[in-house]
Order: C-alpha cells, then structure tokens, then sequence
RNA sequence: UCCACGAUAGCUCAAUGGUAGAGCAUGCGGCUGUUAACCGCAGGGUUGUAGGUUCGAGUCCUACUCGUGGAGCCA
C-alpha cells in the first residue's frame, strides 16, 4: 500500500519505471498532451500523459482529474530541462483515488479571512507547506541545540493555580472543587524547579495569553522554548541566546534551502547573524529612539515601533538589557549596581520582527523576592513552592522564553504569525 | 477596551446617484511542451442585516452584525 518511493527522490531514479502517489497540484493540456502536476508531501512533479502513449481511458482518467484529486500514476523518470525542477514523469498508467470537487482554493489570490477559514486545505499550498517545513526543523534546531549542550527537557504543567508574571490575562476554568485554574502563560517558575534539580533544562509546549490582541504579532495559543540555567549571571545568559539563534538561523539556512526559495527569502539578511549581537542596554536604546526624533521618556516599556527603530540600526538581533525594574516581572534580579534597573534581556529580530526573546537573571535572594511579590500583589500563598528554591540552596541563575512563532515568522519572512503555526488560535478565531 | 478601514458571483475585485461587470474557478469545445498555460462559448447575484433620504441607492445617512490590522499587553 504505501508509496516505494516519493518525489523528493526521483533524481537518483533517472530512466526507471515508478508508481507514485499524491494529488493533484494542478493541470495543464494542449490537445493530446496532459501536464499533471502531482504532489505528494515531499515535491512537486509534473507528470506527462501523452495521448498515443496511454490506452484511451487511461487518457480519460486524466483529462477528468480535478484539482487536489488523489491518484496513482505510473511511468518512466526522466530528466527533463523544460519541467520545473527538472525531473518529470512520462506517464503510461493513471489511477484515480478519490474525487475532489469544486476545491475552493483557485490557482489565484485570495483573501486572509476565507484561506483562513480554509486553513486545513491552505495547508496543501506550497507556501504554507514550505513554512510548516521550516517550522519543523526550527523545533528539531532548538532540541538538537539544548541535547548537545548537556540540557534536560523538561515539561511544565499547562494547568496552573495562579498568574506567573500577575500581569498578563489568563484563560481561567473551574478546577473540580480548588476552584478557579488557568492555562500557562509561561513554563518558567517551574523550569526554575528544574534547573535547581537538573542544572540546565529547557520547557518547549504550548503556551496561552487571553490577551485581546489583534496584530500580527500575537497569537492566544503559541509554542515557546524557555530554557533556565542554574549559575548562569545575565551576561552567561545572553551569551546562550545569541549562541542558539546563530544556531537555528545557520541551521535553517544549510537545510531549507528549497522552502526559503519557494517563500522567496532574502537570505541575504539571514547570513548576518552570527555572533557577537550588539549588546546595548535600555539607557542606550532610549538614546538611539531620541536620535530618531521620538520623545520616548526613560522609565516606558518599548512599544512595536520602538523595537522597529532600535533594530533597523543592526543587520543582526539585537541584546537590549537592563530595563527599568517597574516595567518587567517580579521575579527578576535588580542590577547591583543600579537598583533602578532589572537584569533583564530581550532580543530583537531585525527587518520589524520585533521581540522575539525574552530573558533575565532571578531574584535569587528570599526576602527581597518575598517584597517583590507584595509589592505587584500577588497571592504569597500560590508562591510558597518558589519561594522555596530560595530557602533550600538559592543559587544565582537565569534563563529566557524564545516565542517559536515569531522565530519561524521572522526566518520565513511572513507577515503574519498565523502562518507559522499549523491552526492558529487568535480573538475571534478558534477554528478550523 | 480604544482607533482606522472594509463587507458586491464559489474566490479576487470593478461599477460619476441612472440597465450589476471582469478575471479565476466550474461545464462544454479547440490546441502534441504547458509553466498561476492559452483561445472560444455557457451557467452563476435578495450588493452583510434593518431602517431612512431620493423619481431612482451597490453608491448618500443612521444603527447593528461580522471581518481586517494598529494601539495597549507581550513571545
């Protein structure tokens, strides 16, 4: 039953007679020639069906495929310089598999509100195809990159009692008799568990914000890696995150050749990151912003537009560290050197992708951790078990969350994060 | 939550307040090398909903519904 031998493999096959299995991409004719292009997952081949070379029915066959009709096609490899990708089949039997009628997605444009409503078909498209590809092998990327590096995997919980950062909105459900639960918005406390038990761990699932947002940049479920480290200061912490994007980025570029040619990257803009990233710290950022004609005052928290000018200046991500303390999360470590500002980072993807990384050292000292808590008033009680780390061998340690969809976004080159996941979730949109 | 824009054929879009159209898709016909093929013919519409102005509304006004993407929030 399953295929011997798939599209992406026809070059080493030159000559000899296959039988594939896929769909039709789309059909041309000119009389007593059918060009089929089949697909089947891994390519694109067109296929020839030359009237005096098949019987009439199978002729017949081929003439009634519809587009994204499954079907089995039998004939000989050849190399041949007028057909993209230069390989093609000369047909000599068609099978039809199953019918597709009147499919919706035309050979033309279409607008984002009916491919979205369509994105279990819009899937099939080269397009989307070639993202769900990169998307892959960024995750395979991240994985290899943490393995290699001596790195434990290790899965949070996505039911959670409390608010981890207090800031941001949750989705909240009754949890039999305990009350109110919530979708996580961040794995990160308990990977702190994790780095104190195993040393260096890294969370990788979903995670939910019920944030009404509606930009390109946001998404109400995403997938984000967040990887913590115990005796890692901030600069240790930066130096991994600028080490595991030049990673993925190199990485993507050395196998995906053919999905960012079919995305139409510029990889120009690609090959630049490599180590070092310019580190600048926020009072650095709010001098380039002022530079640029903004009346950002020093104190506010950077917005989209922001990040888009500070990046533009760097032909690779940008460090931004040292943020002003009232604007981050409770739990990061001031600077001892300048209590007005946290040890924290985030890394900003060139060319408007903006905040694809966000990291800190922890507060790693218990009472000041414990004032932290009451002063953005958090239930202590739901901490209790974090505060613990702190009790029982505290230990400086760090870590970030790299959003996956704006990581493939950026890499991809698209304008949009829905495209970089599979069924996005967004307000208003909870289907397909 | 706020701001802006939009809704016309299955899809993408046209249509000075005066007969609702094109391309793609679909069906039929033509073409032995097409590259989102091309050429000819055909079918396809309660112009988002409700009201209003007008001799006359797809077009102007009001409300609503749905959508889009920007702010805020963040990955």
């Amino acid at each position: 039953m399953r295929p011997k031998i798939y599209i992406k493999d026809l070059s080493d096959h030159i000559g000899e007679q296959v039988n594939l299995k896929g769909w039709l991409y789309n059909k041309r004719s000119s009389g007593k020639v059918k060009f089929l292009i089949l697909r089947d997952g891994t390519g694109y081949l067109q296929c020839i069906v030359f009237k005096g070379n098949v019987s009439e029915e199978v002729f017949e066959t081929a003439d009634r495929l519809s587009q994204e009709s499954s079907f089995e096609i039998t004939g000989t490899v050849k190399a041949e310089a007028r057909a993209v990708g230069g390989v093609e089949l000369d047909a000599t039997d068609v099978k039809l598999i199953s019918d597709s009628v009147d499919y919706p997605i035309t050979p033309k444009e279409h607008g984002i509100e009916f491919l979205i409503d369509k994105r279990h078909l819009w899937l099939r498209s080269k397009r989307q195809a070639a993202i769900m590809k990169v998307r892959h092998r960024v995750v395979k990327a991240i994985r290899d990159f943490f393995d290699e590096r001596g790195f434990t995997l290790f899965d949070p919980p996505v039911i959670t009692p409390n608010a981890c950062e207090g800031t941001s909105t949750l989705f909240e459900f009754d949890y039999f008799d305990l009350g109110k639960a919530y979708l996580t918005q961040s794995g990160q406390l308990y990977a702190e568990a994790g780095a104190l038990a195993l040393g260096k761990v890294y969370t990788f699932g979903p995670t939910f914000r019920a944030e009404k947002s509606k930009t390109r940049r946001h998404l109400t479920e995403f997938w984000m890696v967040e990887p913590e480290m115990a005796f890692y200061d901030l600069d240790d912490d930066m130096d991994l995150a600028e080490e595991f994007l030049e990673y993925i980025v190199q990485t993507v570029l050395r196998e995906c050749k053919d999905e960012l040619e079919i995305l139409e990257r510029d990889t120009s803009k690609l090959k630049s990151v490599k180590r070092p990233f310019p580190r600048i710290s926020y009072d650095e950022a709010v001098e380039i912003l002022k530079k640029n004609g903004t009346d950002f005052e020093w104190g506010n928290d950077l917005g989209g537009g922001d990040e888009t000018i500070i990046s533009s200046q760097f032909d690779r991500p940008v460090m931004v560290h040292r943020y002003p303390a009232e604007v981050k999360a409770f739990y990061m470590k001031r600077d001892p050197l300048n209590s007005r500002v946290a040890l924290a980072v985030d890394v900003l993807a060139p060319e408007g992708y903006g905040e694809i990384i966000g990291g800190s050292q922890r507060e790693d000292d218990l009472d000041l951790l414990i004032s932290r808590i009451k002063e953005h008033n958090l239930p202590q009680e739901f901490f209790e078990w974090y505060l613990d780390l702190r009790r029982f061998g505290s230990v400086p340690h760090s870590g970030f969350g790299l959003g996956l969809e704006r990581t493939v976004s950026w890499i991809c080159g698209i304008e949009h994060l829905r495209e970089s996941i599979p069924f996005p979730r967004m307000i208003y949109r909870n289907t397909p």
